[in-house]
DNA sequence: TATGTTAATGAAAAGGTATTCATAATTTAG
DNA sequence: CTAAATTATGAATACCTTTTCATTAACATA
């Protein structure tokens, strides 16, 4: 037989199993009482006409759609994003939701693709890597949908986010570096919009302005291409940065390739070289890069779970949480002789 | 104003517009006659609102949804696949398409996600790196809903697909190997149930079995990891290969960094090693590998085209293709002192 | 056995839109 | 200026469920 669509309803097969449409329903939503024998004759019936109840149509009755919308950029660019996406779908699977997916530019607008989110009826809006305009961001919790975010946060604004404490972290490999005497040392920018460029970037200068020490900048956007370029203007100065803290991994393996490869100089002997996230390549042995590992299992698990909580209850106040990052040692920077108490160092995974 | 969810109705804007919902609907959707004036009465009313129309009550009656599901697997161990997501992701959205997105296992049943799919009324299915099971399959275009896939096919099934040329991929490595004196070539499986894994690996054995070369053999499971403890194992033999052909650049990068730092041996003096895709760090100064690059691109628009075009055009035979990869020289393998003709050697991009 | 409870069932309504059909308003042609 | 053709409008219907409500069947209690 051919079908042109599945155009296959509760009706049919309530015709075919001698029971109401009514019984139909029953029989597959778990809901409600049916008899054992009716159930059985109507999954009897919907089997042999290949029956599935239609979402659409039950999500106008009972307004739930089980569907919520993710925002995410820098997929393709930053392995980071690759495993947090990876983990958000898997979770949202896991949990009977389904994924309305949405890849954006960081610094793209989304103010043409909330409508669309809304128009599909999405329960709630997770937004990572991408920026939220505060008013869109209030349009939607005034909407009852729902927002919450990782890694970004819009100031003031009614929403649930999850950030690494990425000032934190700045502050802990500055005080790395000083500890294990660097004189010199710079700050790699990701993208001058992004908060955690900015935060990271605070840390770190924080510590050195307390100990009087200047530090280099250059501006990486956030790619390897970029970083190594930026690397290779740092380091062929002729008062090179003897450390070099760049505001992520992939930059950090740019300038590590930049600085082994292009210049020919020892890591970490000449220059040492800290990145930001751990991402799977940062463990590999040609980079060995010591770096802040976000806790990304941690920061998925609670905005999804704070996602669909405030789904359920709309009533809840938005929760945000800073979740601290762990230094993770490795090769690429020079460590202290002794190291000074409160260091955490984790091993690799 | 406190909205407890989006229940704003077509109705509503009706009434404050002073005229009828049909006069809504057809402001709303481009299509049938309205007067300009009753237009911007209707659009007034609909900001003031915030109105919104409901994509679940258009898709029930126009029995239409404008969503495709897109099932993808190793995301998360394989750039190339996070490529492949991100572009397919970006081209549907630009074609107005929305996406729901399941990222599985590679071995996952998709039995458990089809269903799903289909209730959510998608109306059509994107299908890469992972398996759909011939019935599956099938059971999808008979109700309608057209299936492509990407690097995976399912032999006599009725659905699209669009593969790389891996067995001519597999060839052209062997030629270039043989071409530049290697003597004692080895191939690291990716996974032994995957066809991309199975035909580069046919591909490669077929010319070296064409020249009496015998060639060593490992498994890598597709991923970093166990092809460098492969690669320890292939090259710690007393009689270790002198050139190792891996079934994607990720395992190739491996077996790299097991040559280089694990066993100090000289790339490609002592080892030349060769990968499949070209995912961006390949190019990485610290890696420089020869590969055989993806028509990902092509690949991609293919596939969503075809896809739409089939969801358009259901009486239309499905399309298949295989589209060949070009070699890409780098320095991770000895080149022959003269080329061969028929060497397509591409840049970097 | 009669009566009160609980479980099972079907009819009907509701959810928010697009679309058809009939009618009314407007424009064009003659 | 009228007839004809076109355009704009509104009422009603359909899309496919879930859910309420009323009714009937089954069951247990006294």
């Amino acid at each position: 037989m051919k079908h042109s669509r599945n155009s296959v309803t509760s009706i049919e097969v309530a015709k075919l199993a001698g029971v109401s449409q009514s019984s139909v329903s029953r029989a597959f939503s778990h809901e409600g009482p049916v008899s054992v024998k009716t159930r059985r004759k109507v999954l009897d019936a919907a089997r042999k006409l290949g029956y599935q109840p239609n979402a659409m149509a039950r999500s106008l009755i009972t307004r739930r759609t089980s569907m919520v919308g993710m925002v995410i950029a820098n997929v393709h660019n930053n392995p980071f994003y690759t495993e947090v996406l990876d983990l958000l779908s898997r979770k949202f699977q896991k949990l009977g939701q389904k994924v309305m997916l949405f890849i954006v530019n960081r610094d793209q607008n989304l103010d043409d693709i909330l409508p669309q989110l809304l128009e599909y009826q999405v329960e709630g809006i997770l937004v990572t890597a991408a920026t939220l305009s505060s008013t869109m961001a209030e349009e939607c919790e005034r909407w009852g949908r729902p927002v919450a975010m990782i890694n970004r946060y819009v100031p003031g604004v009614h929403a649930s986010w999850f950030c690494c404490a990425n000032y934190e972290g700045g502050k802990m490999v500055a005080k790395l570096l000083l500890d294990s005497n660097h004189q010199r040392p710079a700050f790699l920018a990701g993208s001058e919009d992004t908060t955690t460029s900015i935060d990271r970037e605070r840390g770190f200068m924080e510590i050195l302005n307390q100990e009087k020490v200047e530090a280099l900048r250059e501006i990486g956007e956030y790619t390897y291409q970029d970083a190594y370029d930026a690397a290779i203007r740092l380091l062929d100065r002729k008062d090179p940065p003897d450390a070099i803290f760049c505001a992520n991994d992939i930059m950090a393996l740019g300038v590590m390739d930049a600085a082994k490869n292009g210049l020919g100089l020892k890591i970490p002997e000449e220059v040492s070289i800290i990145g930001f996230d751990d991402i799977p390549m940062s463990s590999w042995s040609s980079y060995s890069l010591a770096t802040v590992r976000q806790p990304i299992q941690r920061m998925v698990d609670a905005s999804v779970e704070e996602l669909l909580n405030r789904i359920e209850n709309p009533e809840r106040e938005p929760l945000q949480e800073v979740m601290p990052g762990e230094l993770v040692i490795r090769g690429s920077a020079r460590m202290p002789g002794r190291l000074s108490s409160g260091w955490v160092i984790s091993q690799d995974r």
